[in-house]
DNA sequence: GATAACGTTTTC
DNA sequence: GAAAACGTTATC
């Protein structure tokens, strides 16, 4: 657990900084001092950027890697208006400079987010937790899962612990929760897992679905309460300069939201995230009702 | 305890 | 439905 700890929100800029350092020794030929928080973030304390924002051209001067990173940054406000809907990697190379290779916090991000999947079940474990399902029931083939070709059938990790891991599953450990679906209803795509057609009418009976129902709420809410991490490899997380433009920025006292340019791409997505299960029709499948 | 920022609720 | 405000968690 302590190998992997420092896994903290901005320690991906700190290492970064090195290789920043080493370019611009100088920053502060601006007028305006740079305020770099601890994890390499430049941001000007609040009262001073309420006071006078600067213009984001000010702050570009600062550094040549950052500059390039700023500079589409610029580019991008200029044509967006500080409206960062359509983040695109335009600046590529200039990022790509500013930071060579993953930092240890973006491994760690990564590692984190593969773990930690956005929607608290990371596919590995669905699949697994899927594979297990197919031992507790009678399946005449569960090797295809009953998919087409285009499907991709996810291989489970082995990584993963026991029974104790699933507390779905665990028709012996107390909980006593029968896995309520066939497994061949489940339909496993890179996009998502998605429930087949018919599938909620094949439940055994009501009282064992509205019991499964509850086991699964209760561990999707547990799961659910934990706090997503950024992914850190989007081309927002691995900004590094906060735009104290935006509505966050300028808002940070009450806001308390990260600046818009440097939104996590993965965390605006709703927390479903790649695992959620679909029906048939394209609606999402409620756990609870 | 300070700070950053995600998640939820409230407001518009 | 989007933005703001708030509550909360995570890290140092
Ligand atoms: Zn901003
Ligand atoms: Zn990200």
């Amino acid at each position: 657990m302590s190998a992997s700890g420092g896994l903290m929100e901005g320690n991906q800029a700190r290492e970064d900084e090195d290789a920043r350092d080493s370019c611009c020794a100088d920053e502060e030929t601006s007028p305006v001092v740079e305020r770099r928080n601890r994890s390499g973030i430049i941001s000007t304390p609040l009262s001073k950027s309420l006071k006078h924002s600067r213009a984001l051209s000010q702050y570009i001067a600062t550094c040549s890697a950052a500059a390039a990173v700023a500079n589409a940054n610029a580019n991008r406000l200029a044509q967006s208006s500080l409206v960062p809907a359509g983040i695109k990697s335009h600046s590529v190379d200039a990022q790509h400079r500013g930071q060579v290779g993953l930092t240890k916090l973006d491994r760690g991000a990564l590692v984190s987010s593969l773990l930690d999947s956005p929607s608290g079940l990371h596919l590995a474990q669905a699949a697994e937790l899927l594979r297990r399902a197919s031992m507790l029931l009678p399946v005449s083939d569960s090797s295809n899962l009953g998919v087409g070709g285009d499907m991709e059938a996810v291989s489970a990790s082995d990584s993963l612990g026991s029974v104790t891991d699933f507390p779905l599953l665990s028709n012996g450990g107390g909980v006593g929760g029968t896995f309520p679906f066939h497994p061949g209803l489940f339909i496993m795509t890179p996009a998502g897992v998605f429930l087949a057609d018919g599938a909620l009418s094949q439940v055994t009976g009501a009282s064992e679905q509205q019991q499964a129902h509850n086991e699964m709420a209760a561990a999707a809410s547990a799961n659910a309460k934990k706090k997503r991490k950024r992914c850190g490899l989007c081309p927002p997380c691995r900004r590094r300069i906060n735009c104290e433009q935006c509505s966050s920025c300028r808002n940070r006292k009450t806001g308390h939201q990260i600046c818009k340019f440097r939104k996590c791409e993965e965390l605006k997505k709703k927390p479903a995230g790649g695992l959620e299960v679909m029906l048939p029709t394209g609606a999402p499948f409620r756990w609870f009702q």
